[in-house]
DNA sequence: CCTAAGATTCGAATAATATCGAAATATGCG
DNA sequence: CGCATATTTCGATATTATTCGAATCTTAGG
């Protein structure tokens, strides 16, 4: 299954945003089974709406993944994805024998 | 020294582009002391000040570095930047060591 | 000094993204 | 059902990014 290089822009673009790239972290950082997205509200002091649009933009991108469990919805990160993200960068990189 | 989360949104923001993330690639592959602009230009297709505004963001992150030689100006990866990037990343998640 | 080649900067139009309050949707519970 | 809670979707605006032709700048060479 080739990468797509759009695929990987995709991925980047939603890393690339200081407010996005802090709810991976606190994502990351909270429960295995997953952070309600009113936790990250409270914890990064957003709107409940800007957290929204960004946490889509995140799960598009297929770097998080949302279950719900009542009226929560949990918020989990894909460490898959993230670590074929840095793969791909690598594997770009080392094509040229120049890094590694 | 810390490493600034607003410093890697922005090198990942100046990944996140499809052109760009093209242009990182043919930077890589191309040889290592450098390619000129216009062979990028030519590889790409792609005109010749939109190229140079995406070199400039790719500059700016500090993951490529220009060097004069004559009317050319060479564009080289910066290896380190990009291996400081992917190693910020993990660091983000394994803190939780959740996944390593 | 003049010209040509390589590359950037300017300027201006278009497109995409970010933000957030208000309204809507989904779920559980009494 | 009706209400409360959690979250998303809508709508509207402001900001930023992208694009590319034309003009400018830089360097080498005659």
């Amino acid at each position: 299954m080739a990468r797509k290089l759009e695929d990987s822009a995709a991925q980047l673009a939603a890393l690339g945003h200081p407010v996005r790239l802090g709810i991976l972290r606190a994502v990351v950082k909270g429960p295995q089974e997953g952070t309600p997205a009113g936790d990250l509200q409270a914890r990064l002091d957003i709107p409940a709406s800007t957290l929204s649009h960004h946490l889509a933009t995140l799960s598009q991108a297929g770097l998080i993944t949302a279950e719900r469990q009542g009226t929560f919805l949990l918020y989990r990160a894909d460490f898959k994805a993230l670590r074929a993200l840095t793969d791909y960068i690598w594997e770009e990189c080392c094509q040229g024998g120049a890094c590694c």
